[in-house]
DNA sequence: AATGAATGAGGATTCATTCAT
DNA sequence: GATGAATGAATCCTCATTCAT
């Protein structure tokens, strides 16, 4: 196969091409010009796909480099004594490693799907799975979530952290996210009930959930009609 | 001024523009090309350029537009007399206006800044920070947070839906994003004590914040260091 | 559909264009570069692609033009009275319209499989099997060739022609192959033997066909060895 | 002088090269990439360019390799007993060794004259020609066809046979190419009339061919109006 | 006013050839 | 001598924008 280039000029080469391809895909995701990142470290567009069959392999490479060390983090927080800890701070630091990478942001939210590293893709499911088992566990992760649900609040919080640019600090919408998450107590007792009920549609009171059939997705006529109007209008 | 056109078939024209620019763009954001639309609309591409300077233009004509309707529907709540019924509401109702139209997504992603219109922006934040206000007055909405964070919020929790596609049914991101937002109960009182203080980066623990200088991101001296051996890594 | 442009200046284009596409796919077949087809045209790349959506769609239009005006040609030659003549004429008349040319040579050498124009490609066979089957009939074609072999001795001739560059007269290789299709006479019958029976691989004698099982390929023992011996070395 | 190189290795490598050329040339032509070639043979590209100083030099070499063992094949025969047997058996197999090999094709088809390999050609000219005229003097061969018409045929039949890929069976297009070059007998006596004189481009019947001045094309003026016509249309 | 044709600057990719290691 | 890395011109195709009709 091909693996690592031997020659230290070519590894060298290598290496400048998939930091250039790391800034540029950060900055500007697969939009990024190969002829930019070729131009950028300093080879021809012709010695990138010496090292890189595609545009989208380079892009493989650079994401994939990256979430491997995410992955290692995960697996190592794993055997954390403090679960909660864990967890939240695990969130934390994905969020401000992929918060101003648009490539990151993207391969994340992907799911990993539309790279070819099946894998890792599983590697990092599993790893986040028993972070959060183990956070639930210890009570300090709220019982009505999977992991698919905390992904995808991960991908978010990226997203509205890279939205906040100056303002508010880093970490602010991660914070709150976070808080998406907790165990609601009452008391000293942590509330069974999930927050994160059904809820209707237009006013965003709980649904009394029917035991069959199709879900309600209003509380009543008058917020069904309401939003019936609202879908003409809208 | 360059107005709306005054012949009826320019007229008529124009909103066939906006309508075939509206389903491209929602399908494929900025991307579309535009001789697509003005294929759509069945005029050619020049039509679209005597009513719209730039595609750029007609991309922020389209989603002012669909701005317009929801600035009408944030102004409407604002009378309700169920301020956290409306709050909600609104933020459900928003998001899923926006989850599969990724212009709207990308342009209330935007912050509107970089759309032109500058006043639809102020009036989306005030009417938005009025529902809010209110709801916070009402106890329904946590008081830690300002309108900017709930418009931040609502694009992740549009993003969010985006990425969920088929499963765990339209909403669910939403709805955990509105658990962020609540306020929480002890006992029957509202506690005070905000949830998204500051946390340390590390380990998610709570910071005790210094009355000045600049704000603390770690705990300790312990998560300092650790922050720093991972981010040589990593 | 597309069909053909409506103003003046767009037809024109398109006809400079294919002419300028035939020149250069006349010489050098597909490899002509597209560019290059655009700047003999006086137009932009772009304009090129206006009016085809590939290269290879110009490709198939310059050839089927030539190739519609062919089956014409046989078609209306179906209807003469001297079968004969009208057979050998056509064959003469479609290698000299190829024979210079890249681009047709190798359209009609795919059996026009390659283009699209299936359609093409049937009335293509059907005239050319009728004015073969009247030939054959009228004694002037030898009977135990079919329209399959008729085209690819027309494409053979075509591609001798072509080789044969400026000596030999324009003609010559065709007239040789219009000469393997003569019946063989004897006195003053036609002599029903198939004159390209099998024949041996290596000395070219006649074969006995056997009744059944595989056909021979040599005439016998020292023949075969001979291209056994020859295998090895070539 | 280049010469052959003098170590054990580069000589290995220069007929692995050779080999790995071959097989890559007779599957693509001249389209074959250098760097597969090199890859194919086990050695750099660098070295490909050491032991030849072109693509084509590669080229060149490797089909003249093959054209010298077609070129010791027909002057073995020249000495055969059975000059038909010798001339027509030489063809068939001729073509056999070239009708799947594109390079081979391609340079037998250029009359060697792309090749630098000047010698070469003369003595594959000459060896043929000997063939020829021997079969000639024994009747086995038209008289009214030299080398060149040969060669051409020859050229010809490789072709058609690649066309005709699975059908048909091989060698059925060169028995077709054989029997152009067969007398004609009448009776047991062989008809000194040519068949490939002259015909008319349009009806295909002989000419009389005037014995000074340019040759005629047609046989009369309604045949040269009709080409005229034809000439307008096509 | 509308049309849709034309433009031409990119952008991804390939490959013969050169040259540092 | 060998290697294989680097080069960069060439090629196909897209699309925002302009402009003649």
């Amino acid at each position: 196969m091909s693996g690592r280039p031997q020659r230290a000029d070519a590894r060298r080469n290598r290496q400048r091409i998939l930091e250039a391809a790391f800034e540029a895909f950060a900055a500007d995701g697969r939009l990024a010009p190969l002829d930019e990142i070729a131009r950028r470290a300093g080879v021809g567009a012709g010695t990138v796909y010496r090292h890189f069959p595609t545009k989208e392999a380079l892009f493989q490479a650079v994401v994939t480099d990256r979430i491997e060390r995410i992955v290692d983090e995960a697996q190592a927080l794993v055997r954390s004594e403090e679960p909660g800890e864990a967890f939240y701070g695990f969130l934390m630091w994905v969020v401000e490693r992929a918060m101003f990478n648009h490539a990151l942001c993207d391969a994340l939210a992907a799911d990993l799907r539309t790279l070819d590293a099946h894998d890792l893709d599983e590697q990092f499911a599993s790893a986040l799975d028993e972070l959060l088992r183990r956070a639930q566990a210890a009570g300090e992760v709220r019982p009505d979530v999977d992991v698919h649900d905390v992904r995808t609040l991960m991908v978010g919080a990226m997203l509205m952290e890279r939205r906040q640019r100056p303002e508010g600090g880093p970490g602010r919408m991660t914070a709150l996210t976070c808080d998406a998450l907790r165990p609601v107590t009452k008391g000293d007792e942590t509330v069974p009930v999930e927050r994160n009920e059904r809820r209707c549609e237009v006013c965003g009171k709980p649904l009394t959930s029917a035991p069959t059939g199709r879900p309600a997705r209003f509380c009543g006529t008058a917020c069904r009609q309401k939003a019936h109007r609202r879908r003409k209008t809208a």
